[in-house]
RNA sequence: GCCCUCGUAGCUCAGCUGGAUAGAGCAAGAGCCUUCUAAUCUCUAGGUCGCAGGUUCGAGUCCUGCCGGGGGCACCA
């Protein structure tokens, strides 16, 4: 018997699962190629198994003898055909045909698929994992919002969107340290500092300073803590509204972000790379290995190597290192602590840094593929489709706080990971409070609910729909041969590719997307009446029942899987 | 001027790293409620994939050039 199709006891029906089969095409590819004396590597190292739009095109397709024929040299449909002749021969596969110009589609036996079902019910949680990124051990780091206000809208994005990435990573075997980093050095953390001041004197914030609510309770926070701190000599007293002041806005920033959902294993403070000497001994490094170079009495980084339009200051003429001095030694930081790929999220604004950052890893000898920077578009503020720009002043400054207080946790989540971070999201807060329930994480939980509700029921009538997940080998997925029974076996199938994909790319939005098209795959299914689940009135379980029970227990599991990628919850009921 | 990014149905957006007849939700219209939870489902209508070339068996997808929206081009941080 092949290693992709397992015989467990149910008379003609072998299981196959894509992947199982993409590995089938491939094997029985290398068997083709070879009787024509080609080369095996002109296939590539995964082939890919597609579920056809159209129905007639068979339960699964490949167009693998398109993508190699020429390479091969090979005419498309003759290498189908003989590619067809192989893997048709095998247990499992009903039908393999070959369409339009060499097209292979695939039509399993009735009920193989049921196998995808069999192994989600024996995965359980690790359905969907792999190992695709076993090894890499990744610095991922995100939001990094100034430490010198609450979180914006642009940096909640970020917040949902890396936290998502993380989680995806990590399904794929990679080892994620998240990571933030405050800019907790310089000029703008004095500007914090005597707005602090200011505030707690009564007086209106600085010029250049910051205003709002937050700056006033901060202020007030620090007097309680520190009573005579007004009083103190003006360098004791700047150090102490400093001190406290910065500390409570941390605290802050962290909560929001933990109430949000997303906690980060390292939260990195770029003062502590001045007081150590970090900086120093990274610019000390860099000019002793010739990489940053002296000119008009400034130290230079040649970025421009890297795609910048020129090349940028590291040690100003005054001696003081500039802001990117930081970022070169917090660099040096994270390979020091042996992370082999750092991933920074940035917003629209600083895709500037793109070449920095790469400079950065050639000069210290570094791989420039080490560093991987993530540019997401702008989150704009939007009232009556008209676009309102964020202001202190005019309070149209929309926080984390106020977006979660609006909508809740989850639906602002899954609003802000849903979309490519390639395009710009606008944001309307009326629209969005008012039109709550249209966003589509309810009818991804609501899935799941039913779900849910559904297996209660059948608790109720004396079935365990929880003990089929140890019992599955038995059941008779042979049964399920109804269209949207083999709809939702698919599209189940499709989960595992789906993440994998999901975290090459870095692009967790895509478990979203998927994840509305399971729901969908189950609802239509539940629709159904010839798809009724539970036995009604004084009918009797049959095998049938055991096998739509174990079905709706793997849509269930997938979906719970997939939700909690996107830190999103799986409600038992709603 | 240069760099990044977007342009797909009335609106908001997907489009599986080039595939078969371009999809979903919302909005519009018409249906299915003695419900395994109707926050569901079924059907109808809606398209010059910004424009023009190119690459090839095949382009919404890749390349070039234009047009339009957003963002960025400090010895600031």
């Amino acid at each position: 018997m092949p290693p992709w199709a397992s015989d467990l006891g149910t008379p003609r029906i072998r299981r196959v699962t894509p992947a199982a089969l993409a590995d089938l095409v491939r094997s029985s590819a290398v068997q083709v190629l070879d009787a024509r004396g080609v080369d095996a590597a002109v296939l590539p190292e995964q082939v890919t198994i597609e579920r056809p739009r159209n129905p007639d095109h068979g339960d699964y397709a490949t167009n693998l003898a398109l993508q190699v024929a020429k390479k091969a040299g090979l005419k498309p449909r003759e290498f189908a055909e003989a590619l067809a002749g192989v893997v048709s021969a095998a247990d499992g596969v009903d039908a393999a045909e070959v369409a339009g110009p060499g097209f292979l589609n695939f039509r399993l036996a009735a009920g193989a698929q049921g196998e995808v079902v069999r192994q989600v019910l024996t995965a359980g949680d690790g359905y969907g994992r792999g190992d695709a990124l076993a090894g890499r051990v990744i610095n991922l780091e995100f939001v990094s919002a100034n430490p010198t206000g609450p979180i914006h809208l642009g940096g909640t994005r970020w917040a949902a969107v890396g936290d998502a990435l993380g989680r995806v990573l990590s399904a794929q075997g990679a080892e994620v340290t998240r990571e933030y980093y405050f800019n907790d050095a310089g000029a703008q953390i004095d500007r914090f500092v005597r707005s602090l001041i200011a505030a707690a004197k009564g007086e209106p914030a600085p010029e250049d300073g910051y205003s709002g609510g937050y700056i006033t309770d901060i202020a007030a926070e620090v007097l309680k803590a520190e009573p005579s701190a007004l009083s103190l000599p003006e360098d004791q007293r700047h150090e102490a509204f400093r001190r406290i002041g910065i500390e409570l806005m941390f605290s802050e920033i962290k909560q929001s972000l933990h109430d949000f959902g997303t906690d980060f294993d390292v939260y990195f403070h770029e003062n502590s790379l001045h007081e150590s000497g970090a900086v120093d001994a990274a610019v000390q490094q860099l000019k002793d290995s010739g990489n940053l170079y002296f000119d008009e009495g400034a130290w230079w980084l040649r970025s421009s190597e890297y795609g910048d339009d020129k090349d940028r200051v590291v040690i100003k003429t005054d001696g003081n290192p500039a802001y990117i001095a930081g970022d070169l030694a917090y660099f040096k930081d994270k390979r020091n602590r042996g992370f082999d790929l750092c991933i920074y999220m940035l917003g629209a604004d600083h895709h500037g840094y793109i070449a920095r950052l790469k400079a950065a890893a050639a000069d210290f000898g570094d791989d420039p593929d080490s560093v991987e920077v993530l540019i997401g578009q702008m989150v704009n503020l939007v009232s009556d489709g008209k676009p309102v720009r964020m202001s202190k002043r005019a309070g149209t400054v929309i926080t984390m706080e106020d977006l979660v207080e609006a909508v809740g946790v989850d639906p602002a989540r899954y609003e802000l990971i849903r979309y490519s971070v390639d395009s710009s999201l606008d944001v309307d807060l009326d629209l969005l409070r008012k039109h709550s329930n249209d966003n589509p994480v309810y009818y991804v939980q609501y899935a799941h609910a039913r779900l849910r509700s559904m297996q209660r029921s059948a608790g109720d009538l004396g079935l365990k729909p929880e003990a089929i997940a140890t019992d599955a080998d038995s059941v008779q997925f042979g049964l399920l041969t109804l269209s949207v029974e083999g709809d939702l076996m698919r599209t189940i199938g499709e989960y595992p590719a789906m993440v994998r994909r999901a975290a090459e790319m870095r692009e967790p939005h895509r478990v979203a997307r998927y994840l509305e098209e399971l729901a969908g795959a189950l609802h239509k299914f539940y629709a159904v009446r010839e798809a009724r689940v539970l036995p009604q009135g004084d009918e009797e379980a049959t095998p049938l029942t055991y096998a739509r029970l174990a079905l709706c227990e793997a849509a269930r599991q997938v979906l719970a899987n997939g939700l909690s990628l996107l830190g999103v919850s799986a409600p038992e009921r709603m």
